[in-house]
DNA sequence: AAGTATGCTGGAATCGTTTCCATGATTGCT
DNA sequence: AGCAATCATGGAAACGATTCCAGCATACTT
């Protein structure tokens, strides 16, 4: 025989008054001090406990954020999310997760689970662009976007709020510091959603670009050392690395190894994301830090500050000098 | 003027039938062949979704799953997590992460949170013992550790299924694999809430236990490495560290090289976990691996799975040799 | 052909909360 | 003192689904 919960009506009944005194009380409305006090009392007796679902039908919206982001065992998100977490701790709300792959179609497909559900906001690292957002935004939900945003035909959507790290000077001051070592022929390694990276790492190149340089990964470990190998394989003109990520780095790095390049004597590495072991890896990585756990942070304060209308923040990148970068071999026109 | 959400009234009044029937054709229950295609063709026309609001209420339970984590950006949990998401999107259902820091209070309260938002499913790294899960039991919550399991005054509680890794036998190897490298000062370095660990290290290392040797650090990686520095620079006559974990694994490899101990001349060194970065290190990494992606998957499907009873699943671990090892220097009494 | 079994169907109750609205009491002002 | 304004209060509706139950038609049995 399993006890009932203890429901509205059983504190209103215990205090004598009646059930929508009782919501008032707790949610904070105006009532006399006696009252407030039998009810708070009465509901402390009980151990009562609203609940949430209830509270949600009635409101049309269940609490909570979600967070989707393309792949959670990447670092970088997992940060993010932690991020993310901690804030939405501190409001007491719950954060449900979800996992794009980078892949639009998931994408929306977990959008679509997100509305049935009734949660209507939702921080994102979009994978998709204005086809699958824009649906989103009609259905009413809440939308915050971190550390990407998204482009309708090269114009930027800036409509909705964001968090973002500033990528463009990470870029270009890694860029400078390759050039400035001496080296030319610099490749770009992408994920797929990168385009603002990429963008900006063509921008900074600027006469040295080499299209066939910028070279995209997907979502995975495997496609992100596949496409590291292939690059290093069929550029062996190639002397520096700027990878897009810490999973593009690990593979660069790993790719460089089985090809027998060394680093950075044969290749210079620059990996965007500073991670624990970037320190620890031989040699130790230079390495574009992002403030991760903070995009997260400051991302759910704008979804959860129901306040004044959030606006987009950028967040600075340090470029932290290891061991990875050399200066190019004069003579050796690549390795 | 935003356009109300179709419900399933809107879909009974378009087919001409009650909202009873097309409860019933669309979850499955009886009806004719030509009602259930009128109720299905209106509820395409008319784009219905049913709202998970009112079902929850009605059904006293949300959808969903819940984990909880110690931390979220330890790439084994991120792994174990990856794992229950992909499980869990199969049966389209939707996962709320909350985060421990392994602090028994905080899970209590996260516990507490998902009993008001009507979550009765839960995946847990547990931290707590007992007294914190019983009372979750008795609310009716179906729960699966994972990772670990808990003890009651020293009685192992089966009563839970879990789904974990064979620390027992993963620690006896490496202990072993380090005795026969002449290895007698080992050190094991656990976080909170290994208790399984360490009693296998215990057993293992036998009569050459030496109980000050074994060392407990919190959740962070700051504690992690405080832990490992101290006890390097308290016991300056250890040849060997077992790491309970990547994080202190990491956290032993930075104390190291910051105390000047060489790896693996003056310190062979094994970790739980193995992680991409293991190979990037210097020296590659030995390690103990563990299949985190399938056990986060597994304890989704012991607990997507309504059907029998779920038991407890064991996986094993496996040694990978890289080379943080060698054998004791003789001659030297440590470093 | 009459009685019974079977199966489809829809009205209505239910879940627990919030919120609208009407009522009664109290206070303040002229 | 009388009237208006303010405030606390509780009954009842609403949210959107599921499910019980009774009603009715059809098919089957004897």
């Amino acid at each position: 025989m399993i006890a009932r919960r203890t429901t509205i009506k059983d504190v209103a009944e215990a205090a004598g008054v009646g059930v929508a005194t009782v919501s008032r009380v707790l949610s904070g409305g105006s009532a006399s001090a006696e009252t407030r006090e039998r009810v708070l009392d009465a509901a402390t007796r009980l151990d009562y406990r609203p609940s949430a679902l209830g509270r949600n039908l009635r409101q049309q919206r269940a609490g909570g954020i979600a967070l989707l982001v393309p792949d959670i065992t990447d670092t970088f998100y997992a940060r993010l999310a932690d991020g993310v977490l901690s804030c939405a701790r501190s409001y007491r709300e719950p954060v449900t997760i979800g996992v794009t792959g980078d892949d639009p179609e998931q994408e929306a497909d977990l959008v679509g689970a997100l509305l049935e559900q009734g949660i209507d906001r939702v921080i994102a690292v979009p994978s998709g662009d204005v086809e699958t957002w824009s649906p989103a935004l009609k259905a009413g939900l809440s939308v915050v976007f971190a550390d990407r945003r998204i482009w309708d035909a090269g114009r930027l959507i800036d409509e909705i709020p964001a968090v973002i790290a500033d990528d463009r000077a990470g870029v270009r001051t890694a860029v400078e510091y390759l050039l400035g070592l001496g080296h030319r022929r610099i490749a770009f390694l992408a994920r797929h959603g990168q385009s603002q990276r990429v963008a900006s790492f063509r921008e900074a190149m600027g006469e040295h670009l080499d299209e066939e340089l910028v070279a995209h990964a997907r979502a995975s470990r495997d496609s992100a050392y596949a496409t590291a190998a292939g690059l290093l394989q069929r550029r062996t003109d190639l002397t520096a690395v700027l990878a897009g990520g810490n999973v593009l780095g690990e593979a660069t790095v790993s790719a460089a190894r089985e090809l027998d390049l060394r680093i950075p004597r044969d290749l210079s590495l620059i990996m965007f994301d500073d991670v624990p072991w970037a320190e620890l890896c031989s040699p130790p990585l230079t390495v574009i830090a992002q403030p991760a756990q903070d995009l997260g942070y400051r991302a759910a304060e704008l979804t959860l500050r129901q306040g004044r209308r959030p606006r987009t923040i950028q967040l600075p990148t340090e470029l932290i000098i290891r061991g990875s970068c050399g200066p190019r071999r004069p003579g050796s026109s690549g390795h």
